[in-house]
DNA sequence: TGAGTACTAATTCAACCCCT
DNA sequence: AGGGGTTGAATTAGTACTCA
């Protein structure tokens, strides 16, 4: 699956919906010629993507998109958001997924779910799984399925914008997870050294080292946890607080020094790589307007 | 988890530019 | 001319990969 950038996206809402499906409800087996989120409000469904079963209950969200044969079966009572949209496209104008939806037999259940991976800035990529616990979605939902039906000028564009608001809530939710997990990992000590020295320039064997690990094993570890290696983790926490730094006045020179950079080259150097501006560039663009 | 090897990226150095 | 900052090339350290 693709990996998008979060901030390059233009989500299109092409259908939503809030409704309550009585028990045997069946939409499948099926094929959209989009992706689909359902939020489970109240009531109990079972979800098949390909060979995998879910069981959906209250509280509880699915993503799915038309690479895999789907079926969506409602077990109880169940009220539902459903919402149709697409990761990237350039017209905001919703296009109602229902002309091509592709109808099929229980057999062609094959496959497993594709996971969309996300990247997110200074952060790393994040994978959307088929099943998740959100919170806060619920009244996002409610104002794209009232902006849908309502349709008043420029809806397309605030659907999209209310989209892009509820897939960021979804990521920032699975971010705070992953430092969750991170805070027990087995690279925490050497998280929180650079943390509390971040101006120190950390050796890989010396942060291997705090965590009884050998250096290629440990930059493994890295890679697996965080997604970054730890060179540029560390090159990265200290752009973070350069940035910070110099919208404050700070010289460069001192300021490259201070950060434990080699040299002022080398720091203008790192700097103009990941933010695309030299650091003078940088100040003067984050620098209010004089008035 | 460690060692060896090939490759990549980080770092350094020198030359350069721009502004005062 | 000198200070502050940028850029490109050469050198060195770090990483990926494979195997034990």
């Amino acid at each position: 699956m693709s990996i998008r950038a979060l901030d390059e996206l233009m989500p299109t809402v092409n259908f939503a919906s809030r409704a309550t499906a009585l028990p045997g409800t069946d939409w499948g087996v099926r094929l959209i010629p989009d992706c689909q989120l359902v939020y489970v409000v109240s009531g109990h469904a079972e979800l098949n993507v390909g060979e995998c079963f879910y069981e959906i209950r209250a509280g509880e969200c699915v993503y799915y998109d038309g690479e895999i044969p789907h079926r969506l079966l409602a077990l109880g009572t169940t009220d539902y958001y459903s919402i149709h949209f697409q990761w990237t496209r350039h017209s905001s104008r919703p296009l109602h997924p229902g002309h091509s939806i592709r109808y099929m037999e229980p057999r062609d259940l094959i496959g497993k779910p594709l996971h969309p991976k996300v990247e997110i800035p200074d952060i790393g990529e994040f994978t959307l799984p088929t099943k998740w616990s959100p919170s806060g979605l619920e009244p996002i939902f409610t104002k794209i399925v009232k902006e849908y039906e309502l349709e008043q000028p420029g809806y397309g564009v605030s659907l999209r914008a209310l989209m892009m608001q509820a897939l960021s809530l979804i990521f920032r939710q699975l971010v705070g997870q992953r430092s969750e997990q991170r805070s027990r990992s087995r690279i925490d000590p050497a998280i929180q050294a650079m943390q509390e020295q971040p101006g120190k320039n950390w050796a890989v064997s010396e942060l291997a080292a705090i965590c009884g690990y050998h250096p290629i094993h440990f930059a493994k570890l890295f890679k697996e946890e965080i997604g970054l290696l730890p060179k540029h983790y560390i090159i990265g926490e200290r752009i973070k607080l350069a940035k910070r730094a110099l919208l404050q006045g700070e010289k460069v020179e001192a300021l490259s020094e201070r950060l434990g950079f080699t040299s002022i080259h080398y720091f203008s150097h790192q700097f103009k790589h990941l933010t695309g501006l030299t650091p003078t560039e940088f100040r003067m663009h984050g620098r209010p307007p004089e008035s």
